[in-house]
DNA sequence: CGGCCTTTTGAATGTCTTCAAAGTGCGTGG
DNA sequence: CCACGCACTTTGAAGACATTCAAAAGGCCG
């Protein structure tokens, strides 16, 4: 767990910290999932829809995607899984994935099994935790609903700005970005994938937004030169909704 | 609750337990609340996005779209809510809706507070009925991510034949509608606004499906004569999925 | 019958895809 | 150090698919 894309301890804990208040105890059950670390290579199928699911995992470092392979061979990603995430998460016994979750760059990830059977059991003394762990699965889902608006209603230029938009807003949150730049690890072919575009016409699109000013992206990271200016093209405030309770 | 349309208290027992056995007792809560309905007329908001959840209630009759409005004035739907499907159905007290719940056609719907507080608190002796919810929503966010395949991978034939198929087999489940026919209350235009697609395309896309006799349409009312091809042309099996337990 | 909503049709336009080829960058091995 | 290979990016041109606008036709209810 030494790639500079991993997650820290203190980012980790901050993130859930944000969305309930957490125990001692709580910091303590996560610093002991932390420990030992799973790599896989790009590719690595993390999880399989349609199998039973081993256990929840925590991505630490790299970045995956939550898709559906096709019949005919196409696939459609859900959405992005980044270091802070995790993978599989359910409160009922061995339950089936809806979707597989596939690394894109090499990726980390550790065992939250334990995490979860503790919490579980521990009750009210862990009621911070749980909440928090709620409420990150419920940002999951906002962000498939997400997706979807971009894939229905919004045009290339639209859902990239969204897209760029939510990825600096998760990346930042976990201590991963800052208000320069971010770490951009997608071919544009795979960003094409991401956002329902073929590979040219992202190409495209991202010189429409780089000739404008409003985007820098070479050698591997991102920089957004006007946010507000691309909050406006993405048409809803995707990410700058609070990270509330939601249904 | 008198309408044609209405859900049998079979047919939703009957969905439920199909999920998981279900107890005397969770047959008669469930018998409990729909003792008394409320109608609302289409437009009705019955669940507005970013608003704290009043609590879960039951579509008994008519149907209803999850969607989210855009600061644009745009929609996009999400889903459609059909009799039998719970609107706002969370484990958490007070939570904040993601998405708006909005009746398309003259809707029933029932308190469902009662239910879920009396699971809530029944601990072991309704399990089943605990369970029968749980995964209730699951396939809530299974029908979700069909969305975003038909939206991201599908043309508008593929669009049709797999949102057809989905509503066959979903109002087949509960009882309104048989090998024959389904009823059918949507506009073209509405059926746009679902698939994402202009109205007029969805006048042509029709005329194809018929043309070719894979669909009958007419008088509020469709008939799938030849669920194989239309199969073959959804392309994913989003709807023989077994309704089995899934992340 | 008249009004209103829905369906149908035509034509022009727009956005994105596909195919093909050229250009660029980078690491490996000679 | 240079040459080569490979993956990724860039560019052009043609075509597919869906939208938009506009208008006509159909159906239902007062």
């Amino acid at each position: 767990m030494s790639s500079g894309r991993a997650i820290s301890l203190e980012s980790l804990t901050g993130r859930l910290d944000g969305l309930a208040p957490l125990s001692p105890k709580d910091r303590a059950l996560i610093t002991s999932i932390l420990r030992d670390g799973a790599s896989h290579p790009p590719g690595s199928v993390l999880l399989q829809q349609g199998q039973a699911v081993a256990g929840p995992r925590l991505l630490v470092a790299g970045w995956a995607w939550r898709m559906r392979s096709l019949p005919n061979g196409q696939r459609q990603v859900f959405a992005l899984v980044l270091p802070g995430d995790f993978i599989g998460l359910c409160w009922r016994p061995r339950p089936r994935a809806l979707s597989s979750t596939v690394a894109i760059t090499p990726v980390t990830t550790c065992d939250a099994g334990a995490l979860l059977s503790e919490v579980r059991a521990g009750g009210d003394s862990h009621a911070g935790l749980y909440e928090a762990l709620t409420l990150s699965s419920r940002h999951d889902e906002m962000r498939v609903l997400d997706q979807v608006v971009r894939l229905g209603r919004q045009n290339a230029v639209e859902r990239m700005a969204s897209f760029l938009l939510e990825l600096d807003q998760r990346l930042r949150n976990v201590g991963l970005a800052d208000d320069q730049a971010m770490p951009f690890p997608l071919s544009q072919d795979a960003l094409g994938v991401v956002l329902g575009l073929s590979g040219v016409h992202v190409n495209r699109t991202l010189q429409t937004l780089k000739r404008e000013g409003m985007v820098e992206l070479a050698g591997g990271f991102a920089r957004l030169l006007d946010r507000d200016r691309l909050r406006t093209i993405s048409g809803f405030e995707a990410m700058a909704r609070p990270y509330a309770d939601a249904i």
